[in-house]
RNA sequence: GUCCCCAUCGUCUAGUCCGGCCAAGGACACCGCCCUUUCACGGCGGCGACGGGGGUUCAAAUCCCCCUGGGGACGCCA
């Protein structure tokens, strides 16, 4: 058995979005920094909201990030007998008990302790129902919460939070439909599955004393606890899909690599003295529990970007070839990944943040596209077309279609025209439409002399048109 | 409203646990300069923070209290 043993249990009602991710990797990290296990667990006890579609997506997004799972997924549906088991054994030690308000009443009494400035919890009048008031209605399992005392939460990163047991709820453990709810399983797998550490976000801390009183009364030993702090979207609060990309399959299809993804996720809230760029190899070294940071910290968007630019240039071009295909085919470009498409790749390595972006500037090397009006005005000139005119002619001529060979063309060209020609900008917007691109002598190579000379006669001919 | 958490450059953070090495370090972004056929890359430099107030101490970013600010939770969601 391993020291430790950690797990990542997300609900399957949506897509893994990037604070559900960064848990993961916090709890896949931490395992196999201290040599234990990671286990993935699905909670799908929500059945109205869960969906398998769900499943798939998380699944595939930890796998895409490379977070492997020792055990599972687990799947909570699979394990109602053991639940209801232990529902039972709590209602039979008198440790929970049976309700019988219906949900309009709750509402209705929420509602009038809010107005009154209470804190709205559940006020306990079936606690002391005998059993038989609930025959034949519907009715719920909560358990029995202690009036009086606290109950200390004993975190990891915080230290000993203090909870008044009287602010306390009887939480619903079993519904009225006899599934169980999120508190009361999250407890019974936690012990069964033999978690030792329970790593979370932030918005659970107050509900782990609730669940350390499940623990006591199902009379399981407790896991440590450890909260991190959560992530805030950009323009602060909650990640919000309305001005934040949330999931993390919107990273992926906007072209970041998961090697970005997983480090920009482990430098939010954590940090190694002032290294930045980790590998997969040197988070599983140095990630500590101790150097996760309290606060909490803000999605940033631009240092995502920075660290996929520094990946995508670090990374292998036939790695990176094969991965822009499905770039390129979103914008009409069918390519294959050849020796040719590396070529190319290589020549926007280091100018692009993202795939999608490279796919963009790749296009030129695809089909001629129409120049920039504003690029033309300016280079694209009634005085340059004899130039352009004469360096197609040039061009056209040469056998070898080398960068050297190139240069000494356009040199030639100058030299006859005075030698104060600036040939180089009106070229590079023939070719590319654009006045920013990859070298100019290596655009030419990649698309070969005949290409080259008639976009420049093209050129020509539209100036003088 | 009640309960809980948090607080170093615009942002991510190092430093805080064990006060002095911090006239606070790194990174992103931004601004200059250099390199250069453009853009980028790279190099060099600049801007920029301990939220406020009280303590404790010879000494506080570091410890304590209050205030302020931010966030989270209050479901038959997870």
């Amino acid at each position: 058995m391993p020291d430790v043993i950690t797990r990542f249990a997300p609900s399957p009602t949506g897509y893994l979005h990037i604070g559900g991710a960064r848990t993961a990797l916090f709890n896949w990290l931490y395992a196999r920094r201290t040599g234990g296990k990671f286990i993935l667990r699905i909670e799908d006890t929500d059945l109205v909201r869960s969906t398998p579609e769900a499943v798939q997506a998380i699944l595939d997004s930890l796998t895409w990030l490379g977070i492997a799972w020792d055990e599972g997924p687990y799947f909570q549906t699979d394990r109602l007998e053991l639940y209801r088991k232990e529902a039972d054994r709590l209602l039979a030690e008198g440790k929970a008990y049976r309700c019988v308000c219906t949900k309009e009443e709750l509402d209705a009494r929420r509602e009038a302790m809010t107005a009154r400035g209470e804190k709205p919890r559940y006020d306990g009048r079936c606690r002391d129902l005998p059993p038989e008031a609930a025959e034949g209605k519907p009715f719920v399992v909560r358990i029995r919460t202690p009036l009086q005392g606290q109950t200390i939460v004993p975190d990891l990163l915080r230290g000993d939070v203090v909870f008044e047991n009287s602010g306390l709820d009887d939480l619903v453990l079993v519904r009225s439909d006899g599934t169980p709810t999120y508190n009361f399983v999250v407890v019974v797998d936690d012990a069964s599955m033999g978690i030792t550490h329970v790593l979370r976000g932030d918005d659970h801390l107050n509900n782990t004393p609730k669940q350390i009183l499940l623990y006591e009364a199902l009379g399981y030993s407790l896991p440590r606890f450890g909260h991190f702090p959560l992530i805030h979207g950009m323009e602060g609060g909650k990640l919000s899909k309305r001005q934040d990309d949330v999931s993390v399959t919107a990273y992926r299809d906007k072209g970041y690599l998961p090697e970005a993804m997983t480090n920009y996720l482990v430098r939010l809230g954590w940090g190694h003295g002032d290294q930045e760029i980790f590998s997969v190899a040197e988070m599983q070294a140095h990630f500590s529990l101790e150097h996760v940071g309290k606060s909490p910290s803000k999605f940033n968007l631009e240092r995502l970007q920075h660290l996929n630019a520094h990946y995508i240039k670090a990374a292998d071009p036939f790695r990176i070839a094969g991965l822009l295909v499905p770039f390129l085919a979103k914008r009409g470009i069918a390519a294959e990944p050849s020796p040719w498409l590396v070529s190319v790749v290589r020549t926007l390595q280091e100018r692009v943040r993202t795939l999608e972006e490279m796919a963009g500037m790749a296009e030129f090397y695809f089909r001629e596209t129409l120049p920039d009006p504003k690029a033309a005005a300016k280079f694209l000139t009634p005085e340059i077309a004899p130039a352009l005119e004469e360096i197609a002619g040039e061009l056209s001529t040469l056998d070898l279609f080398s960068s050297s060979e190139m240069e000494e063309a356009l040199q030639r060209v100058v030299e006859r025209r005075g030698g104060n020609v600036r040939i180089h900008q009106p070229i590079r917007v023939a070719l590319t439409g654009r006045t920013a691109s990859p070298g100019l002598f290596e655009v030419m190579e990649l698309l070969g002399r005949d290409e080259v000379v008639r976009r420049i006669e093209a050129a020509a001919r539209r100036i003088r048109s």
